[in-house]
DNA sequence: AGCACGCCGACT
DNA sequence: GTCGGCGTGCTC
């Protein structure tokens, strides 16, 4: 190479966005490189920032730069030879920084596997030996000193066996053998990049697939419309996957890839095994199980191409894929589809910007259609397909409303409704499987004083800290913090403490007194922490190895149990109460899929629901699966109150460890806030400020600002966010979220 | 995010 | 006298 020293190497210079998660440097710093360095636009490089030296990404390349030459520093070196971000996902950050109100450096962060940065992991290499091809071992034998036994051996052994693990042989005939003949020239050590490829000895059967009629129909439909997007709303069990899996094989024998999006929970090794089946090595997964070795591989086979379908999670929408055909999202409505830390993006939209860079189709399953999704169908946005049947033609379970008032009145202070207590011995008796669903974990939702009526709290959030029996422990479910249980009332020392609402533990608890022969499963965020946790009890329980399961949200989803025939709801209406729009959604949807848990090929199933409220329309919708009645109803609450999809809910968050430092900020944001709203009065349904629900959290004040105003006015949001913005700073935290979750 | 620079309180 | 608290400004 050095012959070629004199040729002159033209100095470029990169713009680039700094790992750093702070608004201060969220602007574009440029620094120079010679341009063989083999940097390219969504190059990783090392870059000197001040003092340190940070990772950083290209997102420009020029041939001059504005700054004084005396002030651009030189990038260090290049990460990878390939780019980590292509043109696409360039692009794509940019829009999610822009829509998510986030700096470029946290929406880049979204396109890397987390253990990539900061050099966390390394390429895995093997070495391997083998015959130089030059070698004539014979002759080389000969060559060597009389008392080089292992030599002589390893050379024989090399000709007899071809190319072999390096490892290995160090252990049969020493390193000093191996180096020397190395020296020699008779062998060749080298070195091959090794993937770690999860489930790859999963083989499932290679099974025919047959598709019903109504499956091709609904195929054609997605293929030849000429919209972008097509909502697929299929009950449980109709045969949605296979649909998805077909169109999935149409495109890659185009030569397009794919991705497919999943709730967490519905990985499951049955599911993997399927697509492993159907489309081998050609599948990259992408999940939190993963480790971090697999998870880095997987991306890097994705990103060189070898891999060309994308089956994962939320985040897999970033995956480093070309030439999308398809994109998939099952259970469309699911809330995990929603981040819920920042960057909170929203992954239909995400999907929507790759569709349309692509050129490519998404398809957006679920049995219960988000509101906005469904509105999008019916004003002919979206293409719709439905699948009306289950395949097994299983009737949906009978689903039977208990007032729990009334049981109450009655005396009867337990968990379960009569009812219910009915059913399970039944169940039992018949030898049955039943699920007993509680969005509750732990023993008791709080601990309270009879004396003096004290509610024993989190010291650094607001909110009242759950009692963990199994450990005796208090648990606060905001911030985490974890404090021994109190014998006593911290306020006035009394020692007559009440239990405040029941949770999963409990039940169990109570569970095993009335029913002393059956065993019981527990599944909830405590019992699931280790990562094949969800596996291990929904095996369990499929394998009938329990009677009875009872748990949180995380078993509405994931299994069939072919053996379940009763499905018990405990307090149906826990959710219908929470103050915010998306409630009675979330309420439907949570329901039928619970429901959906019951009810066997030979046997139909039941569904005990209990509520203190059993003339709740919602509810009404939900025994009778009527997802289109709940949909007119919610869609025209929605419309008249100006919610979304008809408005946007910003919410602007103030939050400090100062009090009257971030009461300060709120006054004058709020101030300067309410100035641009009667400027822009027309386009503002609400407007308000206020303590946060949880007014403290991790030591933190919050207060908040609250806005709704009419759909789809990008500019308007964009003002909003450089008003909020200014304020933000080292002490106070100001941030701005587009239609929030949840207003805690 | 770090780090340097810079201006006021309680100490060996 | 000074050691060190963290407010403020800067990073191509």
């Amino acid at each position: 190479m050095h012959f070629f020293e004199c040729v002159l190497f033209i100095l470029m210079f990169a713009q680039v966005i700094v790992d750093i998660l702070r608004a201060e440097v969220d602007r574009i710093f440029e620094y120079s490189f010679d341009d063989d360095y083999g940097i390219n636009l969504g190059s990783r490089v090392v870059v000197p920032f001040g003092s340190k030296v940070i990772e950083g990404i290209v997102i420009g390349i020029k041939e001059t730069s504005e700054y004084q030459p005396e002030k651009i520093k030189k990038i260090l070196r290049v990460l990878e030879e390939t780019p980590a971000l292509t043109d696409e996902t360039l692009k794509l950050s940019e829009y999610v920084s822009k829509t998510c109100f986030v700096t470029r450096a946290s929406a880049l962060r979204l396109f890397l596997p987390v253990e990539m940065r900061k050099g966390k992991i390394k390429e895995k290499f093997k070495k391997f030996v083998e015959l130089n091809c030059e070698t004539d071992v014979d002759n080389a034998v000969l060559s060597l000193s009389k008392t080089a036994v292992k030599q002589k051996d390893f050379l024989f052994y090399l000709q007899e066996n071809g190319k072999s693990d390096y490892t290995k042989m160090c252990e049969l005939f020493g390193n000093q053998a191996i180096k020397s003949v190395e020296k020699k020239g008779f062998v060749l050590i080298t070195e091959e990049k090794i993937l770690r490829s999860p489930y790859k000895d999963l083989e499932g059967l290679k099974k025919e697939i047959k598709l019903t009629e109504k499956q091709n129909e609904v195929i054609n439909g997605i293929t030849n419309t000429d919209k972008t997007t097509s909502l697929l709303f299929g009950v449980t069990g109709s045969g949605k996957t296979e649909v998805y899996l077909e169109l999935i094989d149409r495109e890659i024998k185009k030569g397009k890839s794919a991705i497919m999006l999943v709730p967490e929970i519905s990985l499951t090794p049955q599911m993997l095994k399927q697509l492993r089946s159907r489309f081998g090595e050609n599948a990259a997964i992408l999940h939190s199980g993963l480790s971090a070795g697999e998870r880095f591989d997987e991306w890097w086979r994705i990103r060189q191409k070898e891999a060309k379908i994308v089956i994962g999670a939320r985040s897999a929408i970033f995956a480093p894929l070309e030439n999308i055909g398809i994109i998939i999202i099952d259970e469309e409505h699911d809330g995990s589809y929603i981040s819920e830390t920042s960057p909170r993006y929203t992954t239909v939209d995400i999907a929507k910007f790759r569709a349309k860079y692509n050129d490519a189709k998404l398809v957006l399953g679920s049995a219960t259609p988000s509101v906005e999704s469904f509105l999008l169908a019916k004003s002919g946005e979206y293409n719709l397909e439905r699948l009306p049947d289950r395949i097994n033609k299983k009737p949906l379970p009978n689903i039977e409303v208990v007032d729990m008032r009334k049981e109450i009145r009655h005396g009867n202070n337990s968990p379960f409704s009569v009812s219910l207590k009915a059913e399970l011995e039944e169940c039992l008796n018949k030898k049955n499987q039943a699920i007993i669903f509680l969005n509750q974990r732990g023993y008791s939702r709080s601990v309270i004083c009879t004396e003096c009526g004290h509610v024993v709290k989190c010291p650094s959030c607001d909110v009242s800290l759950t009692y963990h029996k199994e450990d005796e422990s208090l648990l606060c479910h905001y911030c985490g913090a974890k404090f021994k249980m109190v014998e006593s009332c911290p306020e006035c020392g009394s020692t007559f403490l009440r239990y405040g609402g029941f949770g999963t533990e409990r039940v169990v608890l109570e569970l095993k007194k009335l029913f002393p022969n059956a065993n019981i499963l527990r599944m909830d965020k405590d019992t699931t922490q280790n990562k094949e946790g969800h596996f291990k009890i929904l095996n369990d329980f499929s394998q009938r190895k329990a009677d009875i399961l009872v748990g949180t949200q995380m078993i509405a989803k994931g299994h069939d149990f072919p053996f379940v025939t009763l499905v018990g709801i405990l307090d149906a209406d826990m959710s219908l109460h929470f103050s915010d729009f998306k409630s009675h959604e979330r309420t439907f949807q949570l329901l039928t899929q619970v429901a959906g848990r019951s009810g066997r090929a030979d046997e139909a199933g039941k569904v005990v629901l209990q509520t203190y409220s059993p003339e709740h329309p919602v509810l009404m919708q939900a025994i009778r699966y009527d997802y289109e009645g709940f949909f007119e109803q919610e869609n025209s609450v929605r419309s008249t109150t100006g919610f979304p999809p008809y408005s946007d809910i910003i919410r602007v968050l103030i939050s400090g460890v100062n009090e009257e430092n971030t009461i300060n900020v709120v006054k004058s944001l709020y101030t300067e806030l309410e100035m641009f709203k009667n400027k822009n009065a027309d386009k503002f349904i609400f407007f308000g400020c206020m303590k946060s629900p949880i007014k403290k959290l991790q030591n933190k004040f919050r207060y908040q600002v609250l806005m709704r105003i009419k759909a789809n006015n990008r500019e308007l949001l964009n003002e909003i966010f450089s008003i909020s913005n200014k304020y933000d700073n080292r002490s106070v935290s100001v941030y701005m979220e587009l239609n929030p979750n949840n207003l805690s």
